[in-house]
DNA sequence: CGGGCTAGCTGCGAG
DNA sequence: CTCGCAGTTAGCCCG
């Protein structure tokens, strides 16, 4: 395909924020945040109305070289039509070399983006905080004025001996890093507050080394099992994991 | 387009590991980690050939519906051409609802995907393992025999007080995990070699709150700044931040 | 195969 | 803006 041809289509599409398909023999280099060059080959270039810019091979679902949000420019060189996109904050560049056009279209596209996701951890959360007694008897929420920002601790609670209980909820398999979040932030409650508090990690499982670690922390694992996507019987199970401590 | 030829096309790429691109009007279903819903919309389908699935609308990099290493079928009832990706381990299904074909193309596409990418942590990490006098005077590297597995610290040294060094090099910001993780390093070192042990943060810059954490654990941070993509002088310099601890 | 972690993470939301 | 984090994280690597 001809070039001149070419950057016309894709200067039209642009402006007109059509999602670009672009297919062809090419040659990349990225500079920004790392560095990267990808040697010539047949690949597709994805360019969507929101300035985001991908390059695809035929394997992963990840793009090979990308930007979001980018200044989008052409150029013909000798023997290549040049597409360079640019970024500041970071400064960023990526430039595809194209020697050789085998597709280009352009599409004009609707804008519906409303995906409906269900089983979200905020989810399932915002279910447990419905009812605390579902935890423990006794558990009554507690309000976290200016303690820590909203959204850093799933659920902040206090228990029948007036304890401080700090949640939190991972909607998988919990590891290293969600006991150390925990840790974290029961630690900081704790200091802030100048009480005793406790720290509860609820989740469908928890890795063997993460769980002693845990208990090293004095921290408490429960056990939740849920159903994805039926809101009538999301949370299945919550049982209280066997610990060699609180035994 | 007609939904028995697009079924046809589609089945014979499938068998060839072409690349596959269908853009039309979709609703898509999702069951699996998650579940979710996709209304009715245009919207474009690629298909790899290492049957990697994604549904992408016209924003956002990430697809906003995928499947990867799944088993495709198709079917066709009364108004819809029906792509269904399904999955074990973790079982998963995702149906795409095709009711109209805008535009359907196959590619045979060449398999390299060898990009060179610099700046890495790897990458960053093994430069000043070559010279750990850069970290510090007198520090040598220390043989970590099954002390804990190869990748999970990055370097490991013993400084001129013979005490224990375990590094953790970052190649951007660092925030509350790259301490936290440091932390647990140098506390798994320490008890498992029964040694005074030092811990010693390495990254471009470290957000506040993290660094005050960092000091509270006892652990020492060092800023690093580097060339990326410059190999003559990857490494600017290294330096040890002013802390209150250690004035 | 699971566990742990980096990623040019991306994308979102709160302060 | 920045910080912090979830994600159907993805993808890699090491036991």
């Amino acid at each position: 395909m001809d070039f001149e041809q070419a950057k016309e289509t894709i200067f039209h599409a642009l402006s007109k924020k059509n999602m670009i398909l672009c297919i062809g023999k090419c040659y990349v280099e990225y500079w920004g945040r790392a560095a990267s060059k990808l040697p010539k080959g047949k690949r597709m270039l994805l360019i969507k109305g929101d300035n985001s810019f991908a390059i695809h091979q035929n394997r992963l679902l990840r793009p090979v070289n990308y930007m979001m949000n980018c200044q989008i420019s052409q150029k013909i060189s000798d023997n290549a039509l040049i597409l360079e996109a640019r970024k500041t904050k970071p400064k960023e560049t990526m430039k595809v070399f194209f020697y050789s056009i085998d597709f280009l279209e352009t599409f004009k596209m609707d804008e519906s983006h409303d995906l409906r996701l269900f089983g979200s951890e905020k989810e399932l959360s915002d279910l447990l905080a419905e009812d605390l007694s579902f935890i423990e008897p006794g558990l009554k929420p507690f309000k976290r004025e200016g303690l820590l920002r909203q959204g850093v601790v799933d659920i902040l609670a206090e228990d029948k001996q007036g304890n401080l209980v700090v949640i939190e909820v991972k909607r998988r398999l919990a590891s290293y890093n969600a006991v150390s979040q925990l840790q974290r932030y029961m630690k900081q409650v704790e200091k802030m507050k100048n009480r005793k508090t406790r720290g509860i990690l609820i989740a469908p499982d928890i890795v063997k080394p993460a769980h002693e670690l845990l208990e090293n922390y004095g921290l408490e694992f429960m056990k939740l099992d849920f159903d994805i996507g039926n809101p009538e019987a999301k949370i299945k199970g919550l049982t209280k994991k066997q610990t060699t401590l609180f035994d």
